[in-house]
Formats: structure tokens, C-alpha cells, sequence
DNA sequence: AAAACATCATTAGCCACCTAACTGTCAGCC
DNA sequence: GGCTGACAGTTAGGTGGCTAATGATGTTTT
């Protein structure tokens, strides 16, 4: 699912280039920001090669491991599955569209929902059998391919990959400030 | 726009524990694949949210850079714009999606389309003024964005992460081999 | 020259995402 | 008891992706 980057990333030598027009253009900046969504954009394409073989989106896919998670979770009592609202917060999406997507889970028979007894504003989204098969069969496939992704990266880079992006990751929020928030 | 990815990343030791009942499960590259995706739609997020002050979205914005980069390009002779074809490959879209962003783009007064004489299949895409003058007046805002989005990273920390991910990114296309490609 | 093929842009229909408005339910308060 | 507000989920309408099919135009082959 392209982010419409564009898909040959500009030299370095381009970048300087630019700068001297656009005082603003920090280069290193600029690289490692298209880099970071270049590649990312092709892993998740790859990614959804592989979800497309089973007719699942990324989209999809998401809602039936967070179900997966929770029916592992339970293991003790006949707990609900999750509410469409806590599905949507940790997906990121919003509401609407997570009954969207439920909706159309639903119509493949993939997961059920199930209105709460106690509070009947609430319903429970539960995986099916069809849904837990679904997911138990293609989660290998799935870890192979992550593995195969970060194959060219030795165990050290990796980590120090997860820190490098790690701090750009919690430092994003403050880049939202809006010009001028009153205060 | 979400990749609708688990929002809240999983915890290392709960990989090591999940990577107990999936054998195909490798903790440190699960790791650093949730990190890039989940970092990179949170850069996006940041991006996406300095565009829409400009009622712009990131697709749009995407052909308007194609275009004013063009722009730049010609310099020397009255070169008509580009064609849809070229920006849907150089955006990685399918030349579908480009008649719809241009669509939306031409009906706000953004680009034209212009017929092209030699061959009369095609089109070429131009930047109207308005356009030109709404996408240069953005670009300052967005490459100081991008400047505070990598902040945390000094110029070293960039180079490195460019690095990994160039690995990263180079790799990936062997990961999309099918099955039976019956070779 | 005519027919077959390739290519460009568009159209139509689908899915996933958003925001905003609506319906039904719960909980508190008069 | 009956308002009022908060909250869960859905519905409605818009945008931007996709694929597949179409019509118009070029190109190649016969």
C-alpha cells in the first residue's frame, strides 16, 4: 500500500544540490527521512504479498492478531472477546473503521460478534474457528517472512536499528506542536 | 494513515516468550520490522499532519513535488509537463490512481492537462501558478520538518541508519518470491 | 491497405481509511 | 419518575488506493 513516496530516492548528491535553493533542506535529514519511509513502504508491500495469498488484508490481518492475542490471554475463564472501541484504539484506527472491517471479517465468517449481556451498548468480536484457523496458518509463514526481511541485518544491527529508530519514534510527538496552540 | 499496525509495540520479552510456541518466531528481527513499520507510520503521521494545513494530501503532494521537480528539470525549452504514466511509475501507483489524484488536483486549479500534439494517447501534466506558487511555499515548513523529525540522530546516527536500511531495502524484493514460480 | 497488437488515459466498482452525525443505552441528578 | 450528558456502535459521505474493462490512438505484421 504505497504512501505515493516517490520510489527512486534523490542521490545525496542531489540533496546538496537542492539546499543551496532551499536554505531550509538539511540533507542528512532529508536522507534519512525518505529512507526510513522508502523502506518501510517495500517491506509492507512484501508483507502484503504474502497476506494476499490468504485474501487478507493488512488491515485484516491486524484485527484477527489482536483477536488471536486475546484468546490467548484468556486461557482461564470464558472471557468476551474485545470490544470494537478497544480493537480500533490498538489498531489506531478509528471506530468507524474498525466496523468496517469487522463487517467485512464478519461476512467471510472469519469472526463473530456477540452483544454483551451485562451492558448492551457493548458487543464482543470473536474469532471463529474458520478466523483461528485462518490466523494459526499463517502466522509461520509470516514470522519466515519478517525473518527473511531483516536477514540481511546481523543481531547487533538490528538493535542498533531499534534504537536509532526507537529515538525518532518517541521524539515524533513533539514535531506536531501546531503554530500557534495559544500558549 | 495507519498501516493499521499494533499501535502499542510488543515488549522483547514477550517476543522471546511468543517465539517459545512459534518456532518460525525470531525475536530480534520481529523486533526491529515492528519498529521500522511502526516508526515510519508515525513519521508519516507528523508529515501527513503539516499537509493537511494545507488541504493537501499526501498523495497530492507527492505529484505536485513530481511536478515541480519537472519544472526545475526544463529549465532550457518550452518542455511540456510530464505524462500521467510517468508520474504513476515514478510515484509507484497505478496509472488509475494518477488520473484520480490529477483529477482531484486539475479541479482545484492545481495542474492542467494539456494535450499532447505529437502523440494524441497522451497527456501532459503541469503545474497551473497556483500550484507552483502553494507547493513552494510549503516546502520550507516541510523540510524543517524533516529536520526536526531526525533531530534526535546526529549526523553519524543518519548515516548508519540510512545504511541499515539500505540493506534492508536492497534485500527486500528477494523476500517476494513465490512459492512454485514453477522454476 | 488491412488486420492484429500494444499502449495511453479513462471509467467503474471494490476496499480501507477518515470525520461528522445519528441511534440506542447507561448513569447521575433534579 | 423523568431530564441530561456521556458513551458504544453504526451510518453517511468523502478521499485515495487497487484491479479490470473500455475506447481511442499508434505500431507492427501480413
Amino acid at each position: 500500500m504505497p504512501l505515493l513516496l516517490l520510489k527512486d530516492l534523490p542521490r545525496y548528491e542531489c540533496l546538496l544540490e537542492a539546499a543551496k535553493e532551499f536554505p531550509d533542506l538539511d540533507p542528512s535529514a532529508c536522507e534519512a527521512y525518505l529512507n526510513l519511509l522508502r523502506t518501510s513502504d517495500e517491506v509492507h508491500a512484501v508483507i502484503e504479498g504474502l497476506l494476499a495469498e490468504y485474501q487478507i488484508s493488512s488491515g485484516r490481518f491486524g484485527v484477527l492478531m489482536l483477536l488471536g492475542r486475546a484468546a490467548n490471554a484468556r486461557a482461564c475463564g470464558p472471557v468476551g472477546g474485545s470490544t470494537p472501541a478497544e480493537l480500533a484504539d490498538a489498531a489506531g484506527v478509528a471506530r468507524a473503521t474498525m466496523t468496517g472491517l469487522v463487517d467485512t471479517l464478519e461476512r467471510d465468517g472469519l469472526v463473530r460478534r456477540e452483544p454483551n449481556l451485562e451492558d448492551r451498548r457493548m458487543m464482543s468480536v470473536v474469532l471463529t474457528p474458520a478466523g483461528n484457523t485462518l490466523i494459526r496458518s499463517m502466522l509461520p509463514k509470516h514470522f519466515q517472512l519478517m525473518a527473511a526481511l531483516m536477514q540481511p541485518l546481523t543481531v547487533e544491527e538490528r538493535k542498533t536499528l531499534v534504537g536509532l529508530l526507537h529515538k525518532v519514534l518517541r521524539h515524533a510527538p513533539d514535531c506536531n506542536r501546531r503554530p500557534s496552540p495559544s500558549a
